[in-house]
DNA sequence: GAAGGTCTGTGCAAAAATGCAATCATCGCG
DNA sequence: CGCGATGATTGCATTTTTGCACAGACCTTC
């Protein structure tokens, strides 16, 4: 093709390198020679006009003030993304209702907008959310897909951990001294175990068990709760007490039942909800935990 | 590079013939020889796994079913465009601010979005917008980048149409049966010439120089409104009249006086601009102004 | 400080992609 | 119905790309 314009294909070679720093372990990824990937992002460098690896023995390293760029070669790794899922879904056209299943935190935030984005994918597969924030159903499975926050995958279930969900302490500006308690099956997760240990029962003035009646409590002014950063971020009426609580954050699983891990539709939307999540990782992780547990 | 993989070059060339409908038509668009353009769509529905095209003798028509494949083609292809704005703005930093005027309509529905991506692509850029419903600055441009739906372009000024607003007639399910009229600058407005000859004046009872206003007047129940469908279609208090006027459209110009057409930053505004207004084409002419003048 | 490993960079031969030109099919038009 | 135009397809020569092998630089480890 023309030497001057850009080869949509070098974009993937030069990830790879930005992504390894050296030649020889981007070359190993793509299963080709390392003169090769050498070769092409000279190329895909001449043809921007620009340098975007530093060389050195050691390695290529992305050049500084290259974020931006390397920001957009990574849009053209998810639109192909979507493009071999949209292949993919054109070869075999998969059909019928995935069932997912998750805490009312996520029901509320970030999954609506993943149910677009494979509406916008596959065509003939709709998504049903359960918020449900027990934690028996993940054995019982009588959904699908599983998105869930917790320390481990029970047996039986086959998927990844997406991304971490991170908590802090939120309280209207009026800040209230007592805080509120986490009941019912919050008192298993993570930030619970915590208020039990931190935090004498006298001065808790109410809990609840949806993160989201925590939330409104507070607003309300009703006192300190730990709530995910995605929830507590968003919100005006609330701030964050940011020395209350070291920080804590949690693994977030996306999951399917072993046997229906191989079901197309349900492995895309497993899939997808997976890559959606890492895409909002540092939504989800919240400013305040960044280094925690 | 490996046979089995998608190269992400070959969906260049499948766009291309998608769009020109003939391998030789593609070919002569890409710059390079028919043959090359047919082995590589051979190439893309190998890896593919699926064929992408009906061959006829007189071309390569899109195959049935390949409507979201073709999107997915399109989005990578505004991925490589966005990639092609980050490495111009490495190459050559833009900084400084851009002055964009538009009517208060779009100021408040598609530019802010346009903004958001446009901080995204181009690290210093800051867009500075403001709503002016009068016409006459367009001549003295105190902005450096007008977006205005008008019949033509005013002597001076350079740009392209992006899209066109479509128009309807929105009233509040009460349906009152008298009209709001334009005024001011409106009253140069296409749907203002219809209203003048359709319309008599004794059946319109009031009139706003906004159509943000007469969008409130009519959610309040004081008439039908003639309103552009970006601002009718999303308002839930207002129901589309749909025989009360026929389609009615106007072209959305993106121009930059030409003296400042060839500044890198307003040139790369212009352009973004125009590129996410076509991207909205359908949303602006709404549902009812398709075959519209 | 030598040895082993990893990495970049570079000739050279093999493999693959491309351009060219010829052929065949189809359509529109006089 | 023949004729010209347009376009797909295919064989072949040429150019480009790739893989391989080797050299040199640098780091780690013993």
């Amino acid at each position: 093709m023309q030497s001057s314009r850009l080869d949509w294909d070098d974009v993937r070679v030069a990830l790879a390198v930005a992504r390894h720093g050296t030649l020889a372990g981007a070359a190993r990824a793509l299963g080709v020679n390392h003169a090769t990937v050498m070769r092409r992002v000279g190329r895909i460098e001449a043809a921007a006009g620009l340098a975007l690896f530093d060389r050195t023995a050691r390695g290529y390293a992305l050049a500084p003030g290259r974020r931006r760029v390397l920001a957009a070669m990574e849009d053209m790794e998810r639109a192909s993304e979507g493009l071999i899922r949209a292949l993919a879904n054109a070869r075999a056209p998969m059909a019928g209702t995935v069932h997912v299943t998750s805490t009312d935190t996520l029901c509320l935030t970030v999954l609506p907008g993943v149910a677009a984005e494979i509406a916008g994918a596959a065509e003939g597969v709709k998504i049903d959310i359960k918020a449900e924030n027990r934690h028996a159903d993940l054995a019982r499975l009588d959904a699908d897909v599983a998105v869930r926050p917790a320390a481990s995958l029970p047996e039986g279930l086959v998927g990844t951990r997406a991304a971490r969900m991170g908590f802090a302490v939120y309280a209207s500006p009026e800040a209230p001294a007592h805080w509120l308690g986490l009941s019912g099956a919050l008192s298993r997760a993570r930030p619970a175990a915590w208020l039990a240990e931190a935090i004498p029962p006298a001065q808790i003035a109410a809990s609840a068990d949806s993160f989201l009646v925590l939330r409104e409590m507070a607003a309300a002014g009703q006192g300190r709760a730990i709530l995910p950063a995605i929830l507590g971020e968003a919100d005006p009426r609330l701030r964050r007490l940011d020395g209350a609580m070291p920080p804590l954050a949690t693994e977030i699983w996306v999951a399917t039942h072993r046997d229906l891990a191989g079901v197309p539709r349900i492995r895309l939307v497993r899939d997808m909800i997976a890559e959606s999540l890492g895409r909002r990782a540092a939504q989800l992780l919240g400013p305040a935990a960044a280094n925690a547990p």
